[in-house]
DNA sequence: TATAATAATGATACAAGATATCAATAAGGA
DNA sequence: TCCTTATTGATATCTTGTATCATTATTATA
């Protein structure tokens, strides 16, 4: 029964991730590009769908702009610079503590903050 | 020093918003439409994103599709429904402690749950 | 190793969401 | 009322992402 198949484009596509920080669907294909010039667009678009779905990469939701993409780890949490967009992992999680009244079943929970990176602090002053 | 001028479209826009649901630019748009089919597309989509800048309208980031966005108010936040889709409020908000040693100047911050709502949870019985 | 079934690819068209441009309009201070 | 200019509406354009489909390439198995 044949389920997925191991492809070069596949290989490439996670190798180019792990050089890029957070990177967005065509910044993956650009960089995938330098490396074999022939893949195609639609294929790194569907290529990280799949890795998101298998939970090899998480989704980061931006409050702008496409999507971005993080190698999947856990603990962290994400911080983007209202200033130079620059987004830095944070070794920080809060503590969800719902109400057990709660009429949701809650399966996850997506955070980000936002605010101004010490770099860009400098340089207001 | 004229800033800023009150015009009939931003008060149907407000006067819609109250009317819906978290709605998207689009679904703010229909809705004006239906009081004065005038107004164009270009102005609900500027008109609110300067009361999003303003402090007026919060916006919702979403896992997938349009922004949403929600008429600001304290102290909640929101729960997505993976099976309808359908945006909830709700009355919590996580306990944010913060180590004292971060590097980052936060403002604020984006939290949404995602899972099955208790409508859904009815149905999948 | 060769073959066959079919998963995956790449090119392209398409769709959704949102912004940029710009002439025409209208708010509101003088 | 007049004048300045912020705002509008129409439209073109851009960005992000998905759908389609003929072609290619992987891999189970003969």
């Amino acid at each position: 029964m044949i389920k997925s198949r191991n492809t070069n484009q596949k290989s490439l596509i996670l190798e180019a991730i792990k050089h890029l920080d957070h990177p967005t669907c065509d910044e993956i294909y650009l960089e995938v590009q330098k490396l074999n010039p022939k893949i195609g667009r639609a294929t790194v678009f569907r290529n990280v769908k799949a890795l998101t779905d298998k939970g090899i990469l998480t989704k980061i939701i931006m409050p702008q702009g496409a999507l971005r993409y993080d190698i999947s780890i856990q603990n962290h949490s994400h911080f983007v610079c209202n200033k130079c967009g620059k987004i830095y992992d944070m070794s920080y999680l809060p503590n969800i503590d719902l109400p057990a009244s709660t009429n949701f079943a809650i399966e996850d929970y997506k955070l980000i903050f936002t605010g101004v990176c010490k770099e860009c602090q400098k340089k207001e002053r």
